[in-house]
RNA sequence: GUGGGCGUAGCUCAGUUGGUUAGAGCGCCGGGUUGUGGUCCCGGAGGCCGGGGGUUCGAAUCCCCUCGCUCACCCCA
């Protein structure tokens, strides 16, 4: 065996006991956030036909699937979980009850370069209201995000939303600098989205690239990327046109966010349009204030992809959040949490004779639906009891020779000390 | 892909004018007597010093190569 091969490979990572202990606490999270929003579980595989993820945008989450041939078939691990969820949605399109609320937890794979926050697998909550072309969907999203991060511990003021419309922009270009060229709009988004990462002077030279995706004279994109720069629905409403469907819909989208006590917490920043193709209308990300990390989640309106993989016309609103950078927030804010092993007794038969005893007292323990770790060997006393205080046990119970004959255990409470009698059965 | 930093015990790390049997803390195991933990005291196990080659009487230490980790840049939901 070589050494390699004893590592996991670049980018994945194991979860020891006490690492799956705090991904189990995030999971639980995600899994009661969803239920209190009345959101229903479902899986998918996580390999694929590559095909159902390859679009034509120049998406970095394209280009960096990971993908394989095996026998006559293109297969791919899914890089995100939308598109499995739509195919699920398109089979079963003819008896769904709209809306879906559906959400997923899923491991994704990127074959990306490692740096800071990112990793190659990572898992992430998505969340997707489908069948919904009001932006009601998109306020039940927005406040599905922040009742999470309350209940992480995240402070109010750490956290936010950046929102934005692609419908908006889509308005303002097709009108203007994009007219008869729609088909540039994806890879317009594309690269605009980076511009958080690379500034506005790369995202002007990209989008005025004759030879690039977009090929914008230099003054239609510089004019772009002052647009950008809106930071105000009043300010995004002077380049608008008149009677803006999209306008109307996000102060709409405020209102409601207002109603939900959250309107305080999201900004609109004209310059997010995040970077996968099929969003259409809203878009969001969420972003650490302190601005260290990339953005720990993001998502928005759809309502083509399901229709563009040979399924019906359906609106749809989902989002992505990923474990890997909201723990890295928990971690910088110390509120990553360090989970118990949650043992609730320690059963200890102090000589092999009165191991079918302990086994009997165990077996009733558990019955009852308790966590009973069975002490395997009979060692001193002295060592169970700091094995028990090691797994975090709150009671010992010893079976010896003098409790057996009584038909009893003695417990012991590790936290106060004190001690009694038990009957085994 | 470019550049920097780092690879020494399970973990975090000391350890250079090159010099005996390579260290600490934590963790682990055992002991401090007979059936009672967390503290304390004592003891112990555990390391081809990432790998290979070279220089040297002698290399964890210097040189070269290589692998790995990491950070920055490049690139990038």
């Amino acid at each position: 065996m070589s050494k390699d091969a004893l590592r996991p490979p670049r980018g994945t990572r194991d979860f020891y006991p006490e690492d799956l202990r705090l991904r189990s606490w995030l999971f639980d999270h995600f899994r009661e956030i969803s239920r209190r929003f009345a959101f229903e579980e479902v899986d998918a595989p996580i390999v694929e036909h590559a095909e159902l993820f390859i679009r034509k945008a120049g998406e970095e989450i394209v280009d960096q699937l990971y993908h394989f041939e095996l026998h006559d078939r293109h297969l791919a691990l899914r890089a995100e979980l939308t598109p499995s969820l739509a195919r699920m949605l398109i089979a079963r399109a003819g008896g769904l009850r709209l809306p879906v609320r559906w959400f997923a937890i899923g491991q994704n794979w990127r074959y990306e370069r490692m740096t800071r926050g990112r990793t190659r697998e990572h898992y992430q909550w998505n969340v997707e209201i489908v069948g919904e072309p009001d932006v009601t969907a998109e306020a039940e999203a927005l406040a599905a995000l922040t009742s999470l991060w309350d209940a992480l511990g995240l402070p109010r003021e750490a956290v936010r939303l950046r929102v934005n419309s692609r419908a908006l922009l889509e308005e303002v270009l097709r009108g203007g600098v994009l007219r008869g060229r729609e088909e540039a709009f994806a890879p317009l988004c594309v690269v605009v989205d980076k511009l958080h990462k690379i500034g506005a002077d790369a995202v002007l030279d990209q989008l005025a690239d004759p030879a690039g995706p977009v090929g914008l004279a230099r003054d239609d994109a510089r004019w772009v990327v002052d647009a950008l720069s809106a930071r105000s629905l009043d300010e995004a409403a002077s380049a608008a046109p008149p009677d803006s469907p999209a306008l109307a819909a996000l102060r709409r989208l405020f209102e409601l966010l207002d109603a939900y006590g959250i309107a305080d917490r999201v900004d609109f920043d004209a310059s997010v349009v995040r970077g996968l193709a099929y969003y259409t209308g809203i878009v969001f990300e969420g972003f650490d204030t302190a601005g260290t990390l990339r953005s720990i989640c993001g998502g928005g309106r759809y309502d083509a992809l399901i229709e563009s993989l040979g399924g019906p016309s359906l609106p749809a609103v989902g989002f992505g959040m990923g474990d890997v950078v909201v723990s890295e927030l928990l971690g910088e804010l110390g509120r990553l949490p360090s989970p118990g092993r949650g043992v609730d007794d320690l059963v200890v038969p102090l000589d092999d004779a009165r191991r079918p005893l302990a086994m009997r007292l165990a077996a009733r323990l558990r019955g009852e639906g308790r966590s009973v770790e069975l002490a395997l060997g009979t060692g001193r006393l002295k060592r169970a009891l700091a094995h028990a205080n090691r797994i975090g046990a709150a009671r010992v119970l010893i079976v010896g020779e003098d409790e057996a004959a009584r038909g009893v255990a003695k417990v012991r409470d590790l936290a106060s000390g004190e001690e009694h009698d038990e009957k085994i059965w």
